[in-house]
DNA sequence: ACCTGAACACCGTTCAAGT
DNA sequence: ACCTGAACACCGTTCAAGT
């Protein structure tokens, strides 16, 4: 009954000298200059001020590093409340959220493996497209189609942003010819995809 | 006049023990089986049999021969002449073929940074949308919205391929449940696409 | 001329020793 | 109990020497 290891956490040994979260908002820190998958323990050790090594008490490896990071840079994205809106703007609002969450980190995709907050997002956008009216296979399809455009728009959010200049490059140049901006490709591009949601689904 | 270096190859100093296609083609073969940029250039050497440094007197660097193989593996994808079709039918099969040819290689991307083939599918896909009349500015956002699905959709499929088993994920598991496979994922969101392309482009 | 061994400057991570 | 230096098994690539 006594001495339970729980209840008195017996300040035995050498404290911690970090925390979790430190780690963690350090690695989102510089993940937003460097691709995630470019940050060093190293780097990351020296940002925080400890030897390499201490990382590894915080965090198992670095794929679980970052895990968290996405994990954290999704976790403000909200799923719209069935109040805020008709279930298209509830769509737009959190894909153009979730993508400006991730526009500020060059080379963050919602893709593999997915994170815990990528499933609440996931399944927001389905419980979204149920209450649309989609029976199951439909809203797969319809989920699978907007998944699959969210993923290439930050893919080529990123080449926007990273193809400053002499990139002589086919894509962009005619984008760049006619003035658009990724803001505008986005909202095109997204509203193309609800009307064609609509058409192949409005007339079952 | 006489002597001349281009004329007479004059077999002297050490022959070459390879091509350049022989090291791009074993760097295609490895790709097949490991993500482009996880083959080293240490495999590729063994492969061909040859030591490290070998390779570089064929390719300046990896970014290089990355290079070269997504050429390789785009080079045989078609832009469909006016004659074969409809401009729907036309930028379907380019798509569809596009995936068909990445779809052999794991993590194998459209993006960044554009190759020579990938332009000339760039400047296809234009010149279809251009045969189907859209202007300028809307071919432009017609093909960004194009280029957008078909990145993300390459991207699923390799998540299909990769996440076989215990990956719960709700993406896949909603497509599981329904029993989707990743082509009829792929017809639908193409169809949902071009339907909207045209519900937003053809009143004008 | 072309080839290539040795070496360098990086990685992530294991392991055993330190307090 | 927590921390961490040294070392290991990798990378891509430079550089100088070999034929």
């Amino acid at each position: 009954m006594h001495d339970d290891p729980e209840q008195t956490p017996a300040k035995r040994g050498r404290p911690r000298s970090l925390t979790e979260d430190q780690v963690v908002d350090a690695a989102v820190q510089l993940a937003k200059s460097v691709r995630l998958e470019n940050v060093t323990m190293r780097a990351l050790a020296q940002a925080l001020g400890v030897p390499v090594m201490t990382i590894y008490n915080y965090v198992p490896n670095k794929d679980a590093l970052n895990e968290r990071v996405v994990d954290a840079v999704l976790r403000p994205v909200a799923v719209p409340a069935p109040e805020a809106g008709t279930w298209e703007e509830r769509l737009k609002q959190l894909e153009r959220d979730a993508r400006r969450a991730l526009a500020e980190f060059p080379g963050l995709s919602l893709d593999r493996p997915y994170s815990a907050e990528g499933r609440r997002l996931a399944e927001g956008v389905m419980s979204i497209l149920g209450d649309a009216g989609f029976r199951p296979t439909d809203a797969s399809l319809a989920f699978a189609t907007l998944f699959t455009f969210m993923v290439g728009q930050i893919d080529l959010d990123l080449e926007v942003a990273e193809l400053r200049g002499p990139g002589a490059d086919a894509v962009l140049s005619a984008a760049r010819a006619a003035e658009l901006s990724p803001d505008e490709i986005f909202e095109f591009g997204f509203d193309a995809v609800i009307e064609g949601l609509k058409a192949k689904l409005g007339p079952a």
